[in-house]
DNA sequence: GCCGTTTTCGGCCCGACTGTTTTCAGTCG
């Protein structure tokens, strides 16, 4: 996805005019960019074609022919002209907590560092200590933040952060001077990976907070603590950032740390044309300085004359304009999921029984579940041959008779073939209440042959969701390329909902992908892929997906009763709108 | 580099913490 790539150099190009001291707001123009860009529910191309690129906001005349050099050419000239102007050292060296673009030039011009190993000896060896504004403190900082970078790349799934934040609330949460505690940043706005962990805290006793926080057992450094904001590294090598206010500014302390950076900025900048200012500690009249909300996020957006925006929105990807506009769709919410769509059992590469997964299900309150197990040709996964898969039928049918409160679906991941065919005779598809199919071969394929296969899979009557539509294991494997209109499409017209498997390490489709799906009116489906008794707990991961993609109930499948679903699935089995 | 019911030029979000300083620059979120 050019998208990205564009976003990328924008990004880049910002770190190098950074390094080269340019103006500051400059840098920020190329930043802002590139979250634009990042965000688009569509591919920039189109928008470019349409003559609107510097509609966009933060895009004007000059990104907007820099977009289109990039789009013509694959190359945007002035980045390769910056490159060359730059050590490539530099910006790996600003990726260090810490090292900012000013240190980095430093260690660069004075004491010719050449690489972060380099950067390293240099530091042991107190090379470092002596030129202007650096000592010992500062060699040490730096060989921190290299251990820090070593052993993580950066971000972490979103179960993991997760974990750590409820950890850390349950050990801070009966703390008497603790009055209210959330958690804030990217993890409340469930993004897909998470940088560190935000916490919030009300207290009229910071200091107190602060040293029970740093005090907690699972801490293994702090790396830094005043008495209001202190920061640590867990035991698990997770970052987490504590901020305490008094509980008078709950609400604007909550939406600054909540950010997303770019959405506070872009509310800043609404309040200070009005002669407002808002921090974190509330919204103040810039005359006088008296101090008007600040209680509740709520009471902050409704000043505005917004209603209420849910953190998975605040990306600045059109949320302000349309609370504005009154324009917000109403997200789905984990209690409206009504049945999940994709479990394993025994029978395949699963460890649960069917009673045992009924019975899962049933706890969660949900109307049904779908027994979704591998199809033949995934030997590797212990897929059902024909015979076993009319056996397992016949299993099903014989455990609902007798089992109440639930009904138990038998489907099955079914796997889609080099040719776009399923691996099951129709015969077999028939005989399935729900039919999953999947790609689990040829990820290599040119863009043209796997849309195609999936395409070919949706026109098959009694296939109902493309599991994992893009195959991508966050940080293991990228998702292979997909031709995403003409998914859409397809999906749209043969009554075909993607799948948005909620699997921490998958979350595919991604938040973008689920809003491009739902605008050109396909339906979704979230589903956990459960493997083990824990992972239908995942299914929040999946409704997130869903709620950071606009989704509500109606755009997601397995919102609908049992009646509706199976309704939904006859339709497209009478196949009148299918060539 | 972007942007405009205060502006086509001159602004651009706002504050905390650290390390190095005796009042602040750099970095971060």
């Amino acid at each position: 996805m050019s998208n990205l790539r564009i976003a990328e150099i924008f990004e880049k190009m910002a770190d190098i005019l950074e390094v080269q001291d340019a103006n500051p707001f400059r840098v920020r123009a190329y930043r802002r960019a590139a979250r634009t860009i990042e965000g688009l529910g569509r591919e920039a191309a189109g928008i470019a074609a349409e003559g609107a690129l510097s509609e966009l906001s933060g895009i004007g005349e000059d990104l907007a022919s820099k977009i289109n050099e990039f789009l013509a050419t694959g190359k945007i000239s002035a980045y390769e002209g910056l490159k060359k102007r730059v050590k490539p050292v530099l910006l790996d060296m600003m990726d260090i907590p810490g090292i900012g673009p000013k240190t980095a030039k430093l260690l660069s011009d004075k004491l010719k560092v050449k690489s972060l190993d380099d950067l390293e000896k240099k530091a042991k060896t107190h090379k470092i200590a002596g030129l202007p504004g650096l000592k010992e403190k500062t060699e040490e900082n730096i060989l921190k933040g290299l251990r820090f970078l070593k052993k993580d790349s950066g971000r972490m799934p979103i179960d993991t952060a997760f974990t750590a934040a409820a950890g850390i609330i349950a050990g801070l949460k009966r703390h008497p001077e603790v009055i209210d505690i959330s958690p804030a940043g990217s993890l409340r706005r469930m993004k897909e990976t998470v940088r560190d962990v935000d916490i919030l805290v009300t207290s009229k006793n910071g200091g107190k907070v602060i040293e029970a926080f740093t005090g907690l057992p699972e801490i293994a450094s702090v790396s830094a603590r005043g008495e209001t904001k202190s920061s640590v590294v867990t035991k698990d090598n997770v970052r987490v950032d504590l901020r305490v206010v008094p509980p008078e500014s709950y609400g604007a302390a909550l939406m600054y740390f909540t950010g997303s950076k770019e959405h506070n900025i872009a509310m800043r900048e609404m309040a200070r044309k009005k002669g407002l200012k808002i921090n974190e500690y509330g919204v103040f009249r810039k005359r006088g300085n008296r101090k008007i909300a600040g209680k509740s996020e709520d009471e902050i957006y409704s000043l505005f004359k917004m209603p209420y925006v849910e953190p998975e929105l605040r990306e600045n990807t059109g949320e302000i304009d349309a609370a504005l506009r009154g324009r917000l769709p109403r997200l789905l919410s984990v209690d409206d999921i009504r049945g999940d769509f994709h479990i394993h059992t025994k029978a395949s590469d699963g460890v649960l029984s069917i009673s045992e997964i009924a019975a899962l299900a049933k706890k969660r309150g949900y109307e049904y579940a779908l027994i979704s197990d591998h199809s033949a040709s995934l030997k590797i996964a212990g897929g059902l041959g024909e015979k076993r898969m009319l056996r397992q039928i016949e299993t099903v049918r014989r455990f609902n008779a007798r089992y109440t409160g639930i009904e138990i679906l038998i489907g099955s991941e079914v796997d889609i073939l080099d040719n776009g065919d399923m691996d099951y005779s129709d015969e077999i598809l028939k005989k399935l209440d729900f039919v999953i199919a999947a790609i689990h071969s040829g990820f290599k394929q040119t863009k043209e042959k796997l849309t195609s296969r999936i395409i070919k899979a949706m026109h098959n009557r009694y296939v109902n969701t493309i599991a994992h539509p893009s195959g991508r294991l966050i940080g293991q494997r990228d998702a292979y390329d997909l031709d995403y209109e003409k998914i859409f499409a397809a999906a749209k017209k043969t009554k075909t909902a993607l799948e948005i498997n909620a699997c921490p390490e998958r979350l595919d489709l991604t938040d973008i992908n689920a809003r491009r799906a739902r605008e050109a009116g396909v339906k979704l489906g979230i589903a956990t892929d459960t493997h083990t008794k824990h992972q239908m707990d995942n299914m929040i991961y999946g409704v997130s997906v869903a709620r950071r993609g606009w989704c509500g109930k109606k755009d997601v499948l397995n919102c609908l009763g049992l009646k509706e679903l199976k309704r939904f699935v006859q339709e497209k089995r009478n196949g009148k709108n299918i060539d």
